[in-house]
DNA sequence: ATCCCTGCAAAATATTTGCACTGAT
DNA sequence: ATCAGTGCAAATATTTTGCAGGGAT
């Protein structure tokens, strides 16, 4: 469509990523980054199996857990654990914060540096250093904070 | 053992507020309460139902469940989700925030108001309200933090 | 040729729910 | 006497793991 395609840019910057870590490059794990990629949004284990599937129906979920586990583990991928459900991965390691909404599940980016003072302030009382991006903060979105929906 | 005894204090104080919320008092109850009461750590539902059958073998951990949720609901326990295992559980509302180490699995206590400038802060930019103390912050404490241990 | 990665099935973990009975009110 | 609460069993949801075969290097 437009001119540039980013997706595949993100695409290739992973599988050198790969490559460099010593990690082979398969079908499987080809088609779980595609999926990242091509999504902006942050999806959950079962959200990537779909997609993959959709196109590659043989792989197998366990597959799309263990190459998610191994792309975190390179560094390339992130996961956030939003409270209630389950992890949700996303590409990069851009550090931003993820404010998840009680009353209607939509999930907000925020930048990191939002938290910078609190963390730093942790850090010299607490010496905890905090990985603010790891965990999804939760409370109500502008739409949700008036109606009275139920909590988690 | 010394005088006072907060812990029936504060027992008496949740069951007050059973009864003001038109839920009924039982024995499975009782023991959930106390067993949050005489714990100030950080319980997840089957360290509450552990406890709760030592002294009443009976009762089920469905009930132990249920009877979380209630009081939730009824505002007296808050649940917390720490980043990968379940979710923990105690008493009262002081709306601390949770550190919880990626390294060792240590949760340490913080004052909300670490994080009440961060929450101006969102609220002004993206309208949302934060509930900081209802997911776990994760991080490394200051004994894991040099250690290579492994990342959750 | 090596051995990392995969599909499959089964287990592990965490939580929820339908149902009939019991006990707090 | 009512009906919220309970025990039980089974279902649900998410994630992990052992194993044997196959494909990337």
């Amino acid at each position: 469509m437009g001119p540039g395609r980013p997706d595949e840019a993100r695409l290739d910057d992973v599988l050198g990523s790969l490559r460099r870590g010593g990690t082979r490059i398969t079908g499987p794990r080809r088609a779980v980054i595609a999926a990242l990629a091509g999504s902006d949004g942050h999806l959950n284990a079962g959200d990537v199996s779909e997609i993959v599937q959709a196109a590659h129906p043989d792989v197998h979920q366990s597959t799309v857990y263990r190459t998610l586990d191994r792309l975190v583990e390179l560094g390339v991928v992130e996961h956030i654990h939003v409270a209630h459900g389950p992890a949700v991965y996303h590409l990069g390691h851009d550090r931003h914060l993820h404010l998840v909404c009680e009353g209607c599940g939509s999930v907000t980016d925020a930048p990191a540096d939002l938290l910078s003072a609190a963390a730093a302030a942790v850090d010299e009382r607490f010496g905890f250093r905090l990985a603010a991006g790891h965990v999804a903060l939760t409370g109500r979105c502008r739409a949700c904070r008036v109606d009275g929906a139920e909590l988690s």
